[in-house]
DNA sequence: GTTATATGGTGCGATATCGTACTAAATAAC
DNA sequence: GTTATTTAGTACGATATCGCACCATATAAC
């Protein structure tokens, strides 16, 4: 059962395969219900996840772009971005190249959220890694992406 | 930057926790849309999940327990379980033991359709986890499973 | 240039999730 | 034994997510 030196390209154990995907959405609500205890009333991961993308990737992208960059239908995105442009901490103008987009930029009061929030989140994240090595935590973060990739790709199928 | 050599128990870097459970994030969204395209209509993870967990821990326990198990709000769980009652895939009945308390037993149809996801869902899974050796897939469920413990020790606190 | 198709965005309805407040039953305090 | 506290479950309202239908604009076909 238990079997370390197995090959790679050989499929895995179904039981194993479960265990990782159960552990990984566990893992994922629980994350998200933390972060969403540290936002203020009103604000969900979602939100903060679109400030910190603006952050990270660059400002000004569609609301498709953002939309695909999450992985969630275009109609989350507008409600998403609503709430966000409701609670000013982006601001939405129309594309100039494009009459059919519209481009999102974070506010100051974004910016500054987004900050704050990292100020905090951070260290508790961190912390709850501790016990990882790095070489650990760099092999479980290229395999997450490979499967992320692989999902990504099968999805526009 | 890229440190492998990096000591345990000391904090990750901040960029890289945040790019952990983000990636953690989107994975699990993915994998919980991809399931519950396998599933019937009305019919969602949350649904699966249940019947998959009366399968694998065992038949009648609480509403409280699956809550808890899930790691939902009592009321999420109480929704969930209306939707299955009304798809005949679990009953529900009192617990003799406690008046307060109703127990959750799986049906036929019930036990039917998990094996019939799993049938289709454990290969996709497998496939995506292919390039993964055995020994880094272990690595990745210990360490999530590590996280998933201290994220519910915190949240009972 | 006109028409057909594709793409970006939104409105709307259905359902999921979750917080608050409530009821009923069990347990603790006294 | 009565009362206070805790616990299991539900009802209800608010919001998130998502599928479908629709409009506007852009691109392709001709």
């Amino acid at each position: 059962m238990h079997n370390p030196s197995k090959k790679s390209s050989e499929p895995q154990s179904l039981s194993l395969s479960f265990e990782l995907f159960n552990e990984i959405g566990i893992v994922a609500q629980l994350a998200r219900s933390k972060l969403t205890d540290q936002l203020p009333e009103g604000l969900m991961s979602s939100h903060f996840g679109v400030l910190n993308h603006l952050i990270r990737v660059g400002d000004g992208p569609t609301p498709m772009k953002l939309a695909s960059a999450f992985q969630v239908p275009k109609t989350t995105m507008t409600h998403t971005l609503k709430g966000l442009v409701a609670n000013q901490l982006i601001s939405i103008k129309p594309c100039p190249e494009d009459g059919r987009s519209k481009r999102v930029w974070i506010t100051d009061a974004g910016h500054q959220l987004r900050q704050q929030t990292i100020a905090i989140m951070g260290p508790e994240l961190a912390d709850l890694l501790s016990n990882i090595s790095g070489q650990q935590l760099q092999i479980m973060i290229e395999n997450l992406t490979s499967i992320r990739q692989q999902l990504d790709a099968s999805r526009s199928t």
